[in-house]
DNA sequence: TATTAATTTGTAATAATTACAGATTTAAAA
DNA sequence: TTTTAAATCTGTAATTATTACAAATTAATA
């Protein structure tokens, strides 16, 4: 459980002034590791905080993005799903219950041959997670 | 260079009908391996087939998608990319350019630990290519 | 307190994709 | 060959995620 303090050191460090939204939206990622969606925070936050836009879901998560606090993951041929974890690790995807599972990996294959200098690496496994597997 | 043949059996052999338009599709797929957009391929294939529609290129490359004709790329946060080399291999993509290049890679790593079934690997590499990194 | 800058908000615009129904083509049956 | 049925293709409209933008609000500074 992280908490509002400690997230607002976090974006300092990252030089991003804390705001009830931007916490709000750091808190939400750090304490539900479900990857969701800009629709799905907004849902859950719209309650707390009435104001809250849309727009500024989305542009909060860019930013966060841009500055390395979340990962955004493209693991969803429809919706982005957002990560406030941002160290070395992969993803599985269950295509029926649609749930998004870290994958630990302590450090990503680097290929020898490649054709410039690596930034980001994404690692996304896709299959029929346990639960659903079990229920069949 | 792969020819209207080859393709033609190699879609009956995924129990597909190979249409003027399938093939057409899957021909450009093989012949240029730059992993293209359906609007690419729309701008392309369009003065050669008059009649195509952008809807087809949609059906076609989601039924080669789920037929294991080609391979849906979403390296790309904007678009779809497809490629029609679904033999084991990894993606880089150049934030500069963005040119889709592919990274060779005999098997992918499997983690221990997994929750589920692997049915598909994605691994996609961003970064700065070598062509762009020497115009700096 | 007054002024300026940063952030947030809501609406409208954009763009990718899908739904759908009619038109066309292909295959099969008569 | 002609008729009939099935499959495929096409174009338009609808949907949906995202971005643009300008006004409103909030925070910071003088």
């Amino acid at each position: 459980m992280t908490s509002n303090q400690e997230n607002s050191v976090r974006l300092l460090e990252h030089g991003i002034k804390p705001s009830v939204q931007r916490l709000a939206i750091l808190d939400y990622l750090d304490n539900h590791r479900t990857h969701p969606t800009v629709d799905v925070i907004y849902e859950e936050l719209a309650p707390i905080i009435p104001t809250l836009s849309k727009t500024t879901i989305y542009n909060t998560l860019s930013l966060f993005v841009q500055s390395g606090v979340a990962l955004a993951l493209n693991i969803d041929e429809k919706n982005v799903h957002y990560d406030g974890d941002t160290s070395t690790h992969a993803h599985f995807r269950c295509l029926k219950c649609e749930q998004i599972f870290d994958v630990s990996m302590s450090e990503f294959s680097r290929p020898e041959l490649i054709q410039g200098e690596v930034l980001e690496t994404h690692l996304y496994y896709k299959g029929i997670c346990n639960n659903c597997k079990n229920q069949l």
